[in-house]
DNA sequence: ATAAAATATATCGTATACAATTTCTTGAGA
DNA sequence: TCTCAAGAAATTGTATACGATATATTTTAT
């Protein structure tokens, strides 16, 4: 994996997981020493970060983690509302035994992970769930889509989410895996528009305090 | 506007337009040159093309214009298939006399283009026909999605397209106004299927050949 | 003591420099 | 004449430099 790669996964890592919240500044030479290249790489990595909407970049003023609007929070969730579901008879060509097993040791992973409150852990096995359900159904352009997108709503969740909604509550995944064996289209597509709806309207609107971040004790080597 | 995106939408300008052919190179330097800033700001929009697929960036040897697979052309298309219908009845809700009047107005101009054999307004027109409906959705998440889609459906086209196919030949999109008009979302979300589905039955799949750029010609003052 | 102005510090935007890599050119040998 | 190696030119990757802008601090006047 190239450098940048590396850097750009680690701090999309740390901002999906909430340690870098919503609001957090991200000055080039504070993560141009932590991460130990020049500032080039780093503006290079936070330019893709702001264009996926992670950050944003306000001129002469930096970086910072997106806080996104309610309106964006809506329109995201409203977006895999649209499509998630609409991949399910794709997806259901390519399934199998294997995947079957595959995804439910993801599922089971997940509920131990929020089972054991890690919550860094669960954020990322929550939305590793989705996009690779939408990875399964072959269209590669619609599944980076639909990754970005959840990565997008880990962030949200870090706005405006419950400590308790962040894992899908409104019950299993597994739930959705039983559907997908017995090959039911039209169910597993109404499970997968009523759990995202469900996501959505757990949503709460309140800001969030801000602390001082160590990019050295985050990144630093 | 800022100055990069300024250079950013020239660019891309070119490559929909097929000004610019799918393989072709984009040496910084020589767009450098044609732009009038260094290096550093072309690297960027390149760097930005990329991520939206519209080049090709290979680890040093710098950046061509997407050549885009049958597989991608197809995986694009299909995007559109499943998403831009699903759109309609938000549509709809927004529909109104006065947004009928601008999309009759957009259409018309898109007939005359092709009329004239005018192919880059004519690519131009198509396009932006199908975003700004997108756009009317209220939801700008998928919208600024289709709107990406629309202009990499156009560098397909350049790859894989007939002459006659640049423009909607399956029918006026007046027609879809018409149905827009009556208020008709099922008739409107077939028409809007069919007409994606003509679209990406229209490609042909044999490469083209090259031919040298002027830089200085096509961006230089 | 407070508010406004002035300075200092931090941070970003852009250009440039130089090393690393690729691509092109040239020439020697078969 | 063709092939392939060696050198030259072109091109990219990354770091650094420096001016411009924003933010923080200090100073000064009321």
């Amino acid at each position: 994996m190239s450098n940048d790669e590396h850097i750009y996964r680690q701090i999309l890592k740390a901002i999906v997981e909430h340690q870098l919240p919503p609001g957090a500044r991200l000055p080039e030479d504070r993560l141009s020493e932590a991460f130990g290249v020049s500032r080039t790489g780093i503006r290079k990595v936070l330019q893709r970060l702001a264009l996926e909407h992670f950050v944003v970049i306000e001129k002469n003023k930096g970086a910072q983690v997106n806080r996104p609007s309610e309106a964006e929070a809506s329109e995201v969730l409203d977006s895999r509302i649209l499509i998630e579901p609409q991949l399910i008879p794709a997806l259901l060509a390519h399934w199998d035994a294997a995947q079957s097993k595959r995804f439910r040791a993801m599922a089971q992973e997940e509920k131990q992970a929020e089972a054991a409150n890690m919550l860094a852990d669960s954020i990322q096995l929550t939305a590793r769930f989705h996009y690779e359900l939408a990875t399964l159904s072959g269209n590669k352009v619609l599944a980076s889509f639909i990754e970005q997108l959840c990565y997008r709503s880990s962030l949200i969740l870090a706005a405006y989410g419950t400590h308790g909604s962040v894992g899908c509550e409104c019950g299993d995944h597994a739930q959705l895996l039983d559907l997908l064996d017995q090959k039911n289209a039209s169910k597993a597509q109404n499970w997968m528009s009523h759990h995202l709806k469900h996501i959505k309207s757990s949503l709460i609107l309140e800001s969030k305090p801000e602390e001082n971040i160590d990019f050295q004790r985050l990144f630093g080597r």
